[in-house]
DNA sequence: GCTAACTTGCTGAACAGCAAGCAAGCCATC
DNA sequence: GATGGCTTGCTTGCTGTTCAGCAAGTTAGC
């Protein structure tokens, strides 16, 4: 199966290949459901590559979060800063903020499951810093931008902490709690119809969090 | 060899404290990593003992889920039952649901914990049956109660998924992403503004699906 | 009422399998 | 020919499962 000069040495491409294996392994399994023999059967590697590049197996999955928590956050930054310069209004960025948000998770499957079992084995053993600045970008646009307050467990921090919970909801329970309630979500069609339902929630939710209950708008221009 | 009777033979208690043990355990730290010797040392019985009642691991687990879900069953069934007797107002009704079940899962974080990796593991291999039936129920009362389409993936189901997604979160991620957008969940007190914001959102939503204001679409193409 | 036969809750040792990690070695490339 | 990418053999430790066996309890025979 090796031939002669079948493989080349290269240890920039065997690494990112090793990293890609392990971030879908590790998504698709579970941390302890997979081993590094399969990691790097997956990797075109053979069994002791993995440990020989990173060390332990705890320290592969910390570079898989590593990777991954950096490309949520450089997305956070570039969204916010489109947001920024586009100078629309408050809602059609807020909807727009939460409609990319939305497609920008469900284009990435793995990332949601590598945090998600972190999340469940208590507190954050792993740096969560690159996910945790993203979170603080992000309600400081909030806040400044619907002019909540922006104190900690204020009503800013608390529609973030919603807006994300509908975005990633879906993604997790696609095949246990949505079929079970009676949303299916196997199409694009699907999707989009739960996009729209998340984000006329959000936009309905938070014209109510600035004036309570009368069916009243803030100047919602949506123009497309 | 223990003078006195230490230990009574009791097959009910000692089946009862092994599901006890292994639910807190299998909630705490998943499957896998959850060995049958913890179960029995936690459940104050010896290593073989888990096995000899339950047959397999994974059997035991399916035990503990079983239990788990009928208990969510009956709860969402009285739920409604007392809902529907009450006599209030439809907004009244459904602030009351979505508290209600905000506190029910608050108040068993193993449930939880428990279904999570399920539900990343694929598709449900365990029967969720109990949860299914809980699920329809509720959509029904919801769709009959806001006169929203019942109809599968309508407004009504996706209010429903909408109003699991914020009750569950919060729960799984008080430590992760909680934190990281400002959002403090660690005494009573921040649990109860939690879910101050969660109904006030879900209501001020339904009012906005029962009355659009304005066509909720993505954000415009028109800025670069 | 005593004992023998039997059932059943429960134990702990044995077994096979597998994973992580280590270390020595092979070999392409500089 | 040295360096370093990469492999392979091996060890160690833990896992789930099985199973022979013990003891507490129960029934039957006398």
């Amino acid at each position: 199966m090796t031939g002669s000069a079948e493989r080349e040495r290269n240890p920039v491409r065997t690494r990112a290949a090793i990293l890609d294996a392990a971030e879908k392994l590790f998504a698709q399994k579970g941390f302890d459901a997979t081993s590094l023999s399969e990691v790097g059967a997956a990797a075109g590697v053979s069994r002791g590559t993995p440990g020989y590049f990173f060390g332990s197996k705890a320290d592969l999955y910390q570079a898989v979060l590593d990777r991954s928590f950096a490309e949520v956050r450089e997305a956070v930054r570039a969204g916010r800063a489109r947001a920024l310069a586009s100078g629309q209004s408050a809602d059609a960025i807020l909807a727009g903020a939460v409609s990319d948000y939305f497609d920008f998770l469900a284009a990435r499957p793995n990332f949601i499951r590598l945090i998600q079992p972190e999340a469940l084995s208590g507190g954050p053993q792993h740096d969560e810093l690159g996910h945790l600045s993203a979170g603080q970008e992000a309600l400081a646009a909030i806040s400044a931008e619907l002019g909540l307050d922006d104190s900690p467990s204020g009503e800013a921090a608390q529609l973030l902490l919603s807006i994300i919970a509908l975005c990633w909801f879906h993604l997790i329970h696609a095949r246990t709690v949505a079929p079970a309630v009676g949303v299916t979500l196997e199409d694009a069609e699907d999707l989009e119809r739960r996009r729209r339902h998340v984000v006329g929630l959000v936009l309905h939710g938070v014209a109510g969090l600035e004036r309570p209950l009368t069916s009243t708008r803030t100047r919602s221009t949506d123009d497309d």
